[in-house]
DNA sequence: TAGATTGTTAATCGATTAACAATC
DNA sequence: TAGATTGTTAATCGATTAACAATC
């Protein structure tokens, strides 16, 4: 497949996409035109088709697109079809979390092992799933194949294991840590940035009680 | 101050500025030029110069940026200098994860209850706050002024409780669920879709290799 | 064939970057 | 005053939307 340089803001509104596809599936519909689809979606049909003709034709002419075929290809395109082995470095809530939730798996996210330096975690088992130490990290990468480590410790440890991450060959880290980090450019980050998620929303509370105080303020004048 | 609609790439900037403001902040960093702040951040000065102007002049010709200033000033536009209250709708492990995470408090969010519908959680502690059942949620907020909701509950019964939420005046909703939710206008909802985080991750890794694959056959031919 | 809907080109809109006059 | 750096306007770039010919 002809993988040019796909804009971000497309592949973000892949998983979207793929989404909305599956609960059509559940639904049991087989087909759906691009107008359709952005009125459930609430974005222009001309951004979806714009969007997938990116990865090429999937659709047809007075026909739309089948819903199937495309919730297959996009999970190729996103690559979700294929496995991909994941380790949990910090086993706190945040990291049981994200051990608990049953979809990753489906996904094609399997959890190998989970990491932490805290002794009272350390043996104990989620999801079937032990909790090592972490200095086993690089023992255990030499055992096994991974790629993917999530990353939930608190920022001040996260730039420290990020570096044995990569020198012991994971190739993308799902950074929890509230800092950014810094890695060679063959190794992905995608950040979740909690705190800056909820001051968003801050902002957006506030901007909100503003305006609504501004139009009451207008009524009584 | 006057409030025009910012656009939502500023807005998503802003919590980094702050996050690298208070960096420097503890560094003792006293003043800082756009075009330094902007070789930390990996942006352009041009880019947080027009930033930042979308809420007034914050620097002075020839000086910079006052760090102190500019902090506090930012807290003040994202409203994290005001207090806001917050319930936890799902006691699981994200939902302590939330509840445990310390600096929300530093930040202004102060979690007044949780709720959750199984009998296990039901009246543990997490961090002084009690895990009540999801059927005394009206009733708490008639008696508590709360604003935020997190919402960290399963997909399938995210809406009927967003639902529940507006009717009992909440405003603002973090949503955890892997739904879109559907509210009036005048409701905040923030997502944070974990699920399609990482199939971006998948994505960028799929591609990542796809690439060096590609530039090591280069390389054999 | 007629109707529907895609794939794709062209037009518009918005966001980022560059440039520079204003000013500390 | 000279140097530095902002605030702001203008230029560029990229992303979204509109339009329509191609085609199922």
């Amino acid at each position: 497949m002809e993988h040019k340089t796909i804009s971000k803001a497309v592949i973000s509104r892949l998983p979207r996409y793929y989404r909305y596809l599956g609960e059509l599936l559940e639904d049991g519909v087989e087909r759906i035109s691009s107008n359709d689809l952005s009125l459930r979606m609430k974005v222009t049909a001309s951004q979806i088709r714009q969007d997938l003709n990116n990865f090429g034709g999937f659709g047809q002419q007075g026909y739309g697109y089948n819903v199937k075929y495309l919730y297959t290809e996009i999970a190729k395109i996103l690559g979700i079809d294929r496995q991909h082995n994941v380790i949990i470095i910090g086993a706190g809530n945040l990291g049981q979390a994200i051990a608990n939730y049953a979809n990753f798996e489906k996904r094609g996210f399997i959890i190998r092992g989970m990491f932490d330096v805290n002794p009272q975690l350390i043996g104990q088992v989620v999801r079937g799933v032990k909790i090592m130490n972490l200095n086993e990290l690089e023992g255990f990468l030499k055992e096994h194949d991974v790629q993917i480590a999530a990353l939930t410790i608190p920022k001040t440890e996260a730039p420290a294991v990020a570096d044995r991450l990569v020198k012991a060959g994971i190739k993308a880290i799902w950074n929890f840590a509230h800092t950014d980090l810094v890695v060679p450019e063959d190794v992905v980050v995608e950040n979740v940035h909690l705190s800056e998620s909820l001051m968003r929303l801050s902002y957006r509370v506030c901007s909100m009680q503003d305006e609504e105080e501004k139009e009451k303020a207008k009524k009584e004048s």
